[in-house]
RNA sequence: GUGGGCGUAGCUCAGCUGGUAGAGCUCCUGGUUGUGGUCCAGGCGGUCGCGGGUUCGAGUCCCGUCGCUCACCCCA
């Protein structure tokens, strides 16, 4: 056991109970998303390492320290994908999209890779359903983007859920913010953590998450984003905020909501859940308008959010799992060759007829068959014996001689027709 | 990377102040020489995470290490 190999540390194995509730939450995604024109997407697994490095921010945790980093035979920085978004806009700009209608609504399931401590609701292999709006700063897109995900999140019965809204304002204003908190934080920079000094050069907005008791009274009088928006960003938010309104979303204004990626602009949102531990974050997004162009493409702006599988499914209520269908369980009726091969053909023609139909595979007694029909919860046990076939329905009892194999596929599908 | 909790059969767990490993569930077989979810009996299944130490003797005590897990940081 000791020496035997196990998942890398992070990591899991979707064994079948799971993975046909993770098809629970595909299933409703992908019907409100196609619904809304979303169109799914899937781009490699990896990128070239510069598609994050110039995008999601040198300074972020990220890029520091979280990527699964590689170089191939060809001598190439490979990245395996930290996040989704930056990957579509590459491939948006490379497959030519902005010749398409605007916006082009993508969305994707994909697996993202972040080298971090595992723990409740997060781990170094994760998956995403995302969706992206890219090609109109329209506001409606903003806020259609934020309802679908509220909308998938209902729909799946995600408990005490909050959304917390933002907006970053553009590049230009948050540069001059950037600059007023900084000079605010040097100001008093004697009473600050010692962790949140160290960053008023790199990422000075984190300050507003601290905890530290200096640090939080330092904040309380510190200059709010929110308040020194360009008059365009304004009235930009203000359009996103009256849809909802409008769409009777409940949401809070949150002024020092920071989202982890650098190439936020403008609007920004999060999704936490109660029902979580302290990773409390479901899902989240926001406008990136100038990312794009840090890929080296023409401006293009976008929209766009991410929400973890798994945290989705930590949230959510619980459901009932589907069951697997066995409309017909085929025994072996006798140790011949010939018995063996009529059942296993004949298991292979309920199928062809679209009947759901195993047959025995592991050699098991009659009993024993019998047993495993019953666990698969078979409606039918057709028995292949040398002096031909017969079918008993499980449900009562009921046991007769069939002709041909043609007349066992002819009745199951009546008995399926009948309940 | 740092800290807390936990590692005994596939799963859930018991195992006292150290005496040489158990239960329930699952699975297979038999009871029923070809018939199911109940019942009864039997069987399969364990380097007690790993390494070292103390001891006549370690699942149990000590040290180290690895893994899982929760939390910090940060995020989905």
């Amino acid at each position: 056991m000791s020496d035997a190999l196990q998942a890398p540390r992070g990591t899991f194995d979707v064994l079948p109970e799971q993975s046909a509730l993770r098809l629970t939450v595909e299933v409703s995604a992908r019907k409100i998303l196609e619904a809304a024109g979303y169109r799914r997407i899937e781009t490699p697994a990896f990128e070239d390492t510069d598609v994050f490095r110039r995008t999601v921010g040198e300074s972020t945790d990220i890029v520091q320290k979280e990527m699964y980093t590689l170089i191939d035979g060809g001598g190439r920085s490979l990245t395996l994908r930290p996040e989704v978004t930056a990957p579509i806009v590459r491939a948006y700009a490379e497959h030519g999209m902005h010749k398409l209608a605007q916006p082009v609504k993508l969305w994707y399931l994909s697996s993202c890779f972040r080298y971090e401590r595992a723990q409740a609701g997060r781990y170094r292999q994760f998956w995403q359903i995302g969706a992206e709006a890219i090609g109109s700063e329209d506001p409606a897109v903003d806020a259609e983007s934020i309802l679908l995900l509220a909308a998938i999140l209902e729909e799946l019965g995600v408990r005490g859920v909050r959304l917390r809204l933002a907006s970053l304002g553009t590049p230009a204003s948050r540069a001059r913010y950037r600059e007023l908190l900084q000079a605010h934080l040097r100001a008093h920079e004697d009473r600050l953590a010692h962790d949140v000094r160290e960053r008023i050069d790199l990422n000075p907005l984190r300050a507003f998450d601290s905890d530290h008791a200096g640090t939080r009274e330092v904040m309380q009088t510190a200059p709010l984003l929110l308040d020194h928006l360009d008059a365009a960003d304004v009235e930009h938010f203000a359009t996103v905020r009256a849809l909802l309104d409008a769409s009777e979303l409940g949401y809070e204004i949150d002024p020092t909501l920071v989202r982890g990626l650098d190439y936020y602009t403008r609007t920004v949102f999060e999704f936490t859940s109660e029902a979580l531990g302290a990773q409390s974050g479901v899902g989240g997004g926001g406008r990136y308008d100038g990312l794009a162009e840090q890929l080296g493409a023409h401006a293009t702006p976008g929209m766009g959010w991410a929400a973890g599988i798994e945290r989705i499914l930590l949230a959510a209520e619980e459901r009932p799992v589907p069951e697997p269908v066995c409309d017909l369980f085929v025994a072996v009726g006798g140790d011949g060759a010939p018995e063996r091969t009529a059942a296993f053909l004949l298991a292979a023609q309920a199928r062809r007829a679209g009947v759901p139909a195993q047959v025995e595979l592991a050699g098991r007694s009659l009993k024993g068959q019998f047993k495993q029909a019953a666990r698969l919860r078979a409606r039918y046990v057709a028995i292949v014996g040398a002096d031909g076939i017969e079918l008993k329905d499980m449900e009562n009892g009921e046991q007769s001689a069939v002709p041909s194999p043609s007349a066992v596929v002819a009745t199951v599908l009546r008995g399926r027709f009948e309940t």
